[in-house]
RNA sequence: GCCGGUGUAGCUCAGUGGCAGAGCAGCUGAUUCGUAAUCAGCAGGUCGGGGGUUCAAGUCCCCCCGCCGGCUCCA
């Protein structure tokens, strides 16, 4: 066993003879040479084994696993016609997808759950056998369960595996739980459409969604994080807080920005310009329509139209809405000659682009059909290519950081079938893609085949507070479109070289990374960010002269302030601005007016000490600058 | 797009074929108050849109639109 301890058994026992005798009183499986197995492995030669405890990823795994089991034994038993397909576990949970037309109710949910209680209550022994293929494909075919039947046509092996607990019987590669009595705490979340097999021509099946955990302490504390989640929703507090709307009479996926959302996505175009003019980038602007010609040459038409609106007609001439921005920017590079000495050019524009979604994958900010990037191109020589992604890596890094993002997940994505540019390109490119990731030792994950059709590329995902991913940030090489324009420069040696040409945007689309921004300071944003920094509440209608007085100060100093002298309690007001999220509140009453101060009162920090407004001023200063939390 | 759910006041939501409701927000008035809700009154609706069944439809049926969950986790 791992911790060194041995024993000498019998021949035949059973690993859960051996747990009884030496291991852990919560082992639900074991693994055996490397394979995982359930506790009813008989072991008949001497081998290392280490028993799986419960409360192991690999121990909540086979938790819920059975459990979907347990689900599909208790669809089964109270919806004989339904089919069951296949029910893994995963991330936080499990499913189990069941071919049953006439579709699952919440109701159906609580009697599911019901007589999955009694399952467990009757703590049934899972049991695994081992059948030959055809005999395995002859008793599934006399239950009726086609799906199961063509799972198993598609296994290669002489034999598989089924797990049986009570009359229910199931195809399964297991382990499994030694008995249904183990499972302590389930919840089953949703119902959901799938597609077998997550393909569109084939039947939709009916999902149904549940999670296990070892104790129920811990489901109880899952189900707190979902609530949490549901809490910081963007499109509730997008709502709650006035920052953005998206409305049926304009469109689904087109999104409105309120004033307060706009001061927010200023703040966040201001720095990004700044840095990167910083960073040696120049600013571009593009039109947001084209004639078709245009991307008949970039040849979008041919690989993106599916994303792409139809063309409108203006004197007789197609014109396309863009769904990208690179084109343009393709165009401006073409306007003049080039030389070798101009590059690296690394071009940025704030460009909005619209692309076809298809209704069900809309989602708040997260999923639009108009959005604007935070683009950009760099056409460099070949022997710049590594630096630029550098530049690039440091600058998306040192951008996100400046918004509160430090985890990420980092993939490299190489080569897929289909591809354009040469192999010696490819293979050049995608090194270079990971010897700047290397050098920043910043550890990523191989995507092979995952690349776009036309270079390789990293992506970037966020981490929100909690731990949520989402793709923002992409770097991706371009040998395609270069190629398709036939754009160059005049090399050293006086002849025209090809320029290699970077697309990447750190923030993704604005859209996206303020939904995202959103979440992950669950709308109590940082002074920095704040569209309202601070509000002056005036304690009776004898203080609104002083509080006039304090907002004007404020205000000339750079603070974005508001006021609240309506004719409410101090706590009514307090209130409401804690429920806006506002930083910092300067409460003013009679006390204040004779002192010539304010009491300030913190978002975080709850009362501060009575002080000067100046002092007040320049600890928000400061606290901008450093674009502290 | 597809499956399921859902759409009633600005928001959250009741309303199972017979007079469209509540709380919060809003407005008006009173209260002048010291760190998360003072009190009272008033107003607010094409019940998502269109069609149908019925003496009668928010409620039942059909079509359309939007939104929500999912369709990526592969025995």
């Amino acid at each position: 066993m791992p911790d060194g301890s041995s024993g000498s058994f019998d021949p035949g026992v059973t690993l859960a003879e051996i747990n009884k005798e030496i291991g852990l009183k919560e082992a639900v499986a074991a693994s055996v040479n490397g394979n995982l197995v359930d506790l009813s492995y008989p072991l008949n030669e001497d081998t290392e084994i280490s028993l799986i405890a419960l409360e192991t990823d690999e121990g909540i795994r086979i938790l819920r696993h059975s459990t979907s089991h347990v689900m599909a034994q208790a669809v089964k038993d109270l919806f004989p016609e339904a089919q069951p397909t296949i029910g893994p576990s995963i991330e936080e949970g499990f499913y189990y997808d069941f071919d049953y037309p006439p579709g699952f109710s919440n109701e159906d949910l609580e009697k599911i759950t019901d007589r999955m209680k009694e399952i467990i209550k009757d703590n049934l022994s899972i049991q695994r056998e081992v059948l030959p293929r055809e005999e395995a494909i002859k008793l599934f075919e006399k239950k009726g369960e086609k799906y199961k039947v063509e799972l198993i046509e598609d296994i290669p092996d002489k034999e598989v595996s089924l797990y049986r607990q009570g009359d229910f019987i199931d195809l399964c590669q297991g382990p499994h739980l030694p008995s249904t009595g183990r499972i302590k705490a389930f919840e089953l979340l949703s119902i959901a459409g799938a597609y077998w097999r997550g393909r569109e021509d084939n039947p939709m099946l009916q999902r149904i969604y549940g999670t296990a955990f070892p104790t129920r302490e811990q489901l109880k504390e899952h189900l707190k994080k979902l609530e949490e989640i549901k809490k910081r929703d963007h499109r509730r507090l997008g709502r709650e807080l006035d920052l953005f709307s998206i409305q049926d009479e304009t469109g689904a996926g087109l999104v409105l920005w309120h004033p307060k959302g706009a001061r927010i996505r200023n703040i966040i175009e201001q720095f990004w310009r700044d840095e990167h003019y910083r960073a040696g980038y120049e600013m571009v602007f593009s039109p947001h329509i084209a004639r078709l010609d245009l991307w008949n040459t970039s040849g979008h038409l041919d690989f993106y139209q599916e994303n792409m609106y139809s063309p409108m007609e203006i004197d007789e001439v197609k014109y396309e809405i863009k769904p990208m921005n690179c084109p343009f920017h393709i165009l401006i590079y073409q306007s003049r000659l080039r030389s070798y000495r101009e590059l690296p050019i690394r071009w940025a524009e704030l460009g909005t682009v619209y692309r076809y979604e298809r209704s069900g994958v809309l989602h708040g900010l997260m999923r639009v059909r108009g959005f604007t990037q935070d683009d950009a191109h760099i056409y460099c020589r070949p022997d710049q290519l590594k630096d630029e992604i550098t530049k690039v890596l440091n600058l998306t890094l040192f951008i996100l950081e400046s918004f509160g993002f430090e985890q990420y997940d980092v993939y490299l994505s190489t080569r897929p079938d289909k591809y354009v540019g040469t192999l010696d390109n490819w293979e050049s490119a995608t090194d270079a893609l990971r010897t700047a990731l290397e050098e920043r030792e910043i550890s990523y994950e191989l995507d092979p085949g995952q690349g776009v059709f036309y270079g390789p590329k990293i992506d970037l995902k966020i981490k929100d507070v909690l731990g949520r991913p989402w793709q923002c940030a992409t770097i991706q090489v371009d040998f395609n479109l270069p190629e398709r324009f036939g754009i160059t420069y005049r090399g050293e040696d006086g002849k025209e070289h090809q320029p290699i040409m970077i697309h990447r945007a750190l923030m993704g689309s604005l859209e996206r990374f303020f939904g995202v921004l959103i979440e992950h300071y669950a709308g109590a944003f940082p002074l920095w960010l704040a569209p309202v920094q601070t509000i002056v509440l005036a304690i009776t209608d004898r203080n609104i002269d002083y509080g006039n007085a304090v907002y004007q100060k404020l205000t000339e100093s750079g603070i974005r302030a508001e006021k609240d002298f309506r004719k409410q309690t101090l706590p009514a007001k307090i209130r409401d601005a804690e429920i806006q999220k506002i930083p910092y509140m300067v409460i003013v009453g009679d006390k204040e007016e004779r002192s010539g101060m304010v009491s300030p009162r913190s978002r975080s920090e709850g009362n501060l000490k009575e002080m000067k407004i100046e002092d007040l001023v320049s600890r928000m200063h400061e606290e901008v600058a450093q674009k502290r939390r």
